[in-house]
DNA sequence: GTCTATAAAGTGATAGAC
DNA sequence: GTCTATCACTTTATAGAC
């Protein structure tokens, strides 16, 4: 008994350690500019215990990203449950739907050891680099937030349709992803004249930058006219 | 002056040949996971030769970003120049604003050999992955492109501060990256109920978004106001 | 589960002949 | 300017002892 709480300590030590150092190292220097000889010599865990826990570079880079991404969405989902079912049959506020997107990132972020600043990085270099190639697991996940988003966001703003929502929200994103990522560069390329605000204010201008995004009036013809005008011609 | 004319031809083929190859296998791949020994034998082009033209990988990678980013740079204070000059005195309207920053990016994309899709991937990359390092003679450039944009803005935006209305820019340029950056996986992930619209159309739905978050009414109290409020607790 | 040792292949870079 | 040959090093991955 005692060996076996060790034994299954120790795995999760080294495991655990393993991760911790690879989110670090990977935030900071991108998927391909971190070798596992970096990883386990930081560590200081063997080479070998790498592929003992997860076969290879590839695997141990999927559990980086399914790790942090999964609860994220889930919590996404509990705060959007929630906000339905308090709003009743009213629809949820542009803004709030969009802070409830954004918040569980932040919380993640203040929990983990790895500072807000690696982490973003990391969400921002699975994109690039990762070039949305996600792990299984994690599709159906995704595909369930924003289809519930986007639904809630229809309903929120009934005279859009949903193409036009979800490439908003798209959009959103892009915002979001890239203020988050590059807020420190900001003052750099500004020459230090946008100020550093606290990442409170940050997300406050952004909520505030994709609900006016949101909101907007779109003067696209609905399909139907469309249909008509061509058929006019 | 024959020989001279075909050596010197000769350079440039090689030369080129290099650049265009890397621009390509870069934009597919990204930075880190195209060696010189893929562009060069894809390129029919001795190894050497990278070391020659370019000194070493840093350096080609450099013109790669220089040859792009430069020319659009220029082209996006040309066409400012030219529409504040149509507007006189009173100030160029924000959609304008924005279609002149996206503009150039779309020309050169239709001019160039490379596809459309693969030259936003280089871009993207050039954030992502080189993590906002860009060669040396660019920063000015950028720099004065920002500036020059923020005044253009404020004037269009008078009850802005410039603090936001750089932030603001900075949430557009996400937007717009992340959008024709990732346009065609948008599609897998909404499961294709975000429909196949033309890059005009995108376009169009971008200036939209970017404008009305530009022009969202800020709730942030100024400087002085909130100065005041210090006082006042 | 951990470790050493090593395989097998790939990397950027350079010297020197042509 | 081009090319061959090669250096010096790093990479992921694995076999096998403990």
């Amino acid at each position: 008994m005692l060996t076996e709480t060790s034994s299954s300590q120790n795995d999760l030590i080294t495991k655990e350690r393993i991760i911790q150092t690879a989110e670090q190292l990977v935030a900071e220097h991108g998927f391909d500019r971190v070798s596992l000889r970096d990883i386990t010599s930081l560590a200081k865990v063997n080479l070998a215990a790498v592929h003992y826990h997860f076969d290879n570079k590839e695997g141990l880079v999927d559990v980086l990203i399914l790790r942090y991404v999964r609860p994220i969405n889930l919590e996404r989902l509990r705060l959007l449950d929630r906000a339905e079912a308090a709003c009743g049959d009213r629809p949820v506020q542009v803004e709030k739907l969009i802070e409830i997107y954004i918040r569980p990132t932040l919380d993640l972020m203040s929990k983990s050891q790895v500072s807000a600043s690696l982490y973003l990085k990391m969400v921002g270099r699975c994109l690039g680099e990762h070039g949305y190639r996600l792990p299984a697991p994690l599709v159906p996940v995704i595909e369930q937030v924003t289809t519930r988003f986007a639904h809630a966001m229809r309903r929120s703003l009934p005279d859009l349709t949903e193409e036009i929502i979800r490439w908003r929200m798209h959009f959103c994103f892009g915002a979001v992803v890239n203020a988050l990522l590059h807020a420190e560069s900001v003052g750099r390329i500004s020459a230090g004249r946008s100020g550093s605000p606290t990442p409170d204010v940050i997300v406050g201008r952004l909520i505030e930058f994709c609900a006016a995004g949101l909101r907007a009036e779109s003067r696209e013809v609905s399909p139907v006219d469309q249909a008509m005008a061509t058929d006019l011609r």
